[in-house]
RNA sequence: CGGGGCGUAGCGCAGUCUGGUAGCGCGCUUCGUUCGGGACGAAGAGGCCGUGGGUUCGAAUCCCGCCGCCCCGACCA
């Protein structure tokens, strides 16, 4: 067995992004599609968006939302109610102009073609994001203040004519979820913003393993048509920057330019408050960049499609149908068992294929859990159990019983082992600096990872900075951030104008 | 939208300069030997060489148009 030899190749320190496509390939997740920028989602890595929906359901639901779905088409009109919204999303709009196909035949070739006929009087444009759609339904459902505050959510497609897609962290389209809620007051909206930020900041956590960075955006890479746009900031292993997932507080912007209006408790008419808030499949791409290796992907328990995959040893026919059924037994029972209160999911790979096949198969689609059951184990009653987040050859013979018992709990060590070493890797590249010249030294490396300093200048000069070093405020952490402990509080001088400053800045490249 | 590259079997590629009508590796199918492991042997299936036109006795190969994809840049709530 040679050492050097990964299953995945280039590997990440060869070349980060061909890496990134090769292990989505090995673990059979997606593909491009004959559409421009588009994928296809392909089985095992649905089964991961699944998983992510009906988490992030969950607690959408517990936290009073409902779910309802609005068209794909909105009226170009809507889209110019608000002109800085308008504006943001303007160039990336794809746009249907006709209702209608007529067949043509070519008098040389004989061949049908397809020409678009019926040209509609106000085209449609294919949904980037829906406020102008949902703001609309909202201010005909809305004339009371007992109407308030109004919670939904719709997992949807949406439709972005990206310059450069990326599979899963930048598609033209794509599946997300947008909650859209409107409130009586500008607190409440704010409090709904900042609680689903931190339900971001947890799922990320405790379901992806994913630690990030909590934070508000600059003015300049606000949401359009926001008054603030708080963000979760997840690090990846080239150390780039991804926004995860981002809640907007809209303020009466799109209540005003869309007449969200309702009947106060005094007698006044008033314009709602009004929030956003979306994550989407970037999700997947993101914990595939945090925790995946040179073998292939490595999935966090919660939302692996399979948590633990039975595969049977059967060297001698005589006994290969008792090994199969020992194998089938086992999964019936760890089925029974919950990890994070869902039943284990629990697959026994049967085909008729050599087992170093399926072995090396599993550990590139990244399963949290091998089990290998061979006849010698039947009579020992013992289980070989093997770690996707461990060293390959690391094998631990157990006892079945204490298998059985002990499953949840493993899958809770795995998920953690891979929280801390992503913990770990991001908080080793994140550096802290005062001065000018210690930033600009700083961003002259490969993967110089994020920088914190203190921070007051202006919008014009934060664009200037960030076009000099091809990097963005990622976010100005807010005060719950779980930021590294290394790194300096409280306030500082900012690092370009000198002026005594409370806020600081997370600078660093990103996706 | 600028700059570069590429479209040949499911995937990865050679063949193109120097025209003579298609090959390699992996994968796939069957059989056999193996197998606590990404094994091996034999046989086999699979391609109007992106597309439209032109030159030629003859085009994957030369010429022109078109389409698509990839990389770098610009852009990216």
């Amino acid at each position: 067995m040679s050492a050097e030899k990964t299953a995945i190749s280039p590997t990440r320190a060869q070349d980060f992004p061909e890496w990134y496509q090769q292990v989505i390939k090995a673990a059979d997740l997606a593909e491009n599609s004959e559409t421009r920028g588009c994928m296809v989602i392909k089985p095992w890595g649905y089964g991961i968006w699944e998983l992510i929906q009906q988490q992030l359901d969950r607690r959408f639901k517990a936290t009073g939302h409902q779910n309802a779905y609005f068209p794909l088409l909105i009226p170009l009109s809507y889209l110019e109610k608000e002109a800085e919204h308008a504006e943001g999303f303007a160039t990336e709009c794809a746009v249907v102009t006709h209702h209608r196909l007529e067949a043509h035949k070519d008098p040389v070739t004989g061949k049908t073609k397809m020409i678009p006929a019926g040209e509609l009087a106000e085209p449609y444009v294919i949904r980037p994001t829906s406020e102008t759609i949902i703001g609309a339904a909202f201010a005909r459902w809305i004339e009371s203040y007992r109407d308030l505050p109004l919670l939904i959510n719709q997992w949807a497609n949406v439709m972005r004519w990206e310059m450069r897609p990326r599979l899963f962290l930048r598609t033209a389209e794509f599946l997300w979820q947008e909650g859209h809620t409107a409130h009586e007051t500008r607190e409440e909206a704010l409090e709904e913003t900042r609680m689903i930020h931190v339900q971001y900041e947890e799922f990320l956590r405790d379901h992806l393993a994913i630690p990030v960075i909590a934070g508000e955006k600059t003015e300049n890479e606000r949401f359009p048509g926001a008054d603030m746009t708080l963000t979760v900031e997840a690090m990846v292993q080239d150390r780039k920057a991804i926004q995860a997932g981002t809640s907007h507080y809209l303020g009466q912007n799109f209540s005003k330019a869309q007449n969200i209006s309702f009947a106060g408790r005094d007698g006044t008419v008033q314009h709602a408050h009004t929030t956003s808030w979306g994550v989407s499949t970037r999700l997947i791409g993101t914990l595939i960049m945090a925790h995946s290796d040179d073998d292939g992907l490595i999935l966090p328990p919660r939302v692996a499609t399979q948590q633990i995959v039975i595969i049977p040893i059967t060297p001698k026919e005589d006994s290969r149908q008792a090994v199969l059924d020992a194998c089938q037994a086992l999964a019936s029972t760890l089925r029974n068992q919950t990890y994070a209160g869902d039943p284990i999911r629990v697959h026994v790979d049967a085909r008729d294929l050599g087992g170093g096949v399926k072995k090396w198969e599993w550990i590139k689609k990244g399963v949290p859990i091998r089990i290998e059951i061979g006849p010698r184990d039947i009579e020992t009653r013992k289980v070989c159990v093997q770690r996707r987040d461990q060293a390959l050859a690391a094998k631990e013979f157990c006892d079945k019983e204490d298998f059985i018992q002990r499953a949840s709990d493993l899958l809770d060590e795995i998920h953690r082992s891979l929280l801390d070493k992503a913990i770990a890797f991001r908080d080793a590249s994140i550096a802290a600096c005062e001065s000018l010249d210690d930033f600009h030294a700083h961003w002259s490396s490969e993967n110089p990872g994020w920088l914190y300093t203190p921070w007051a200048g202006s919008p014009e000069q934060e664009e200037a900075l960030s076009k000099q070093h091809k990097i963005t405020i990622r976010c100005l952490p807010i005060p719950t951030a779980d930021l590294p402990g290394a790194l300096p509080t409280g306030p500082g001088n900012c690092i370009l104008t000198g002026a005594a400053t409370e806020v600081r800045a997370l600078w660093g490249r990103s996706y």
